[in-house]
DNA sequence: GCGCCACAGCGACTTTAGTCACTCAGACAA
DNA sequence: TTGTCTGAGTGACTAAAGTCGCTGTGGCGC
């Protein structure tokens, strides 16, 4: 038996998209809803695949990217409990425009394209924070793209060890200190780049003291 | 006075994103739509400008884009008439993430933010439509992304040139033939790029005797 | 201990992208 | 006819980005 497994309306009320709804209506989605598992590293789908239904996440992390022919990553998003991952093609009905994998050890909340479609027209403000939901990932996705075309790696990465330090630092006389959680291979992927640039990129900030 | 104004619901009825409505919803969302015209090179929004409600293109093409710090610009989408602009923020009450500028003369059909959010919660079809919609601008939005992060110019622009082809080419003994519809300078800010290399790798297709 | 592995560091090199400075041709107004 | 403006072509250069190959290190299982 997997670890403690919250029952499902609980998962349910805990996520963002779905606040504001009544008891008995998180009951009755809940009816249609079917619980899945991810062990780290497996894939939860792969782009291009057909899209059956929305995933709301109740536990772990899950990481979207996009891959290339030469085995390059861009990391798209790190989606975390209680955000829904590949809202879209639910609606759109087209194929996940990119693959999602389990960061850590993933529980899944699962719901079918017919029964949320069906459950978005007799809630239009569940509709409503859909579309606030996916104005965000939006959002995000001009955020990479400004990165990528507007500003050197040495740029991002800096943007992106700022962003960390923010989130997992704390502080010390010298300065903000904190332990990078991830592989360099990792950190390039969110960069949309290669490990070697990382890893001379982090040298020289090194070298000018900014570490 | 204008180009001949068709009258709003005319307008309205030919948004794919309305479609489906009945005559009297028209007249209804008419009554409270406003009519706004803009002449080429006219900025509509620019990034990081609060939002008031919804663009629907009746007519002409609007740029979105990007612009870097050094004067560089990303385009991000063209729209055209019956297409809407802008429909993220209008939800998520955030500012644009973008600007925009009318490439030809063009009309606008503008309805608040408030007004369209009523609107959709008594329409639950239209917010499903939006999302259909917004889900498509993610799509683009990732192919950027995928470009950008994996591919090089010389790769972009021939893509670019394939898309160009198969829209406004015709077929000629030789080939496919057609003309550039826009400067140098256009496709190298759609490319994320600067002119000279698009010039360059112009030319360089053309001595490899692709053109 | 030994070998195996994944991750990291690093030097040498190639390729691509971007910058600068200039020339040229065509459009157009004075 | 000039002058001027804009878009385009181009050479020379710099600076990023990416590739390759090798070394080192620290688990971890046997």
């Amino acid at each position: 038996m997997p670890p403690p497994r919250p029952d499902l309306v609980t998962i349910l009320e805990q996520t963002a998209l779905l606040s504001s709804l009544s008891r008995a209506e998180f009951q009755m989605l809940a009816a249609r809803t079917v619980r899945k598992h991810f062990t780290a590293g497996e894939l939860l789908f792969s782009e291009d695949e057909p899209c059956h239904g929305l995933h709301i996440i109740a536990h772990g992390k899950v990481r979207i990217f996009k891959t290339s022919v030469n085995g390059r990553e861009q990391v798209l998003a790190i989606n975390q409990a209680g955000e829904s991952v590949a809202e879209l093609p639910v609606f759109d009905g087209g194929r996940y425009p990119a693959s999602a994998m389990a960061v850590d050890d993933v529980e899944i909340a699962f719901i079918s394209r017919q029964d949320f479609q069906a459950f978005c027209m007799e809630h239009p403000e569940v509709a409503l924070k859909m579309l606030a939901v996916v104005g965000a990932r939006l959002r995000r996705l001009v955020g990479i793209i400004e990165e990528l075309s507007f500003t050197t790696i040495r740029q991002r990465l800096i943007a992106l060890l700022l962003r960390l330090a923010e989130s997992e630092g704390k502080q010390t006389p010298q300065g903000i200190e904190f332990h990078l959680p991830v592989s360099h291979q990792e950190l390039a992927s969110q960069l949309g780049t290669v490990r070697e640039l990382v890893s001379r990129n982090l040298m020289r900030l090194q070298a000018e003291g900014l570490l």
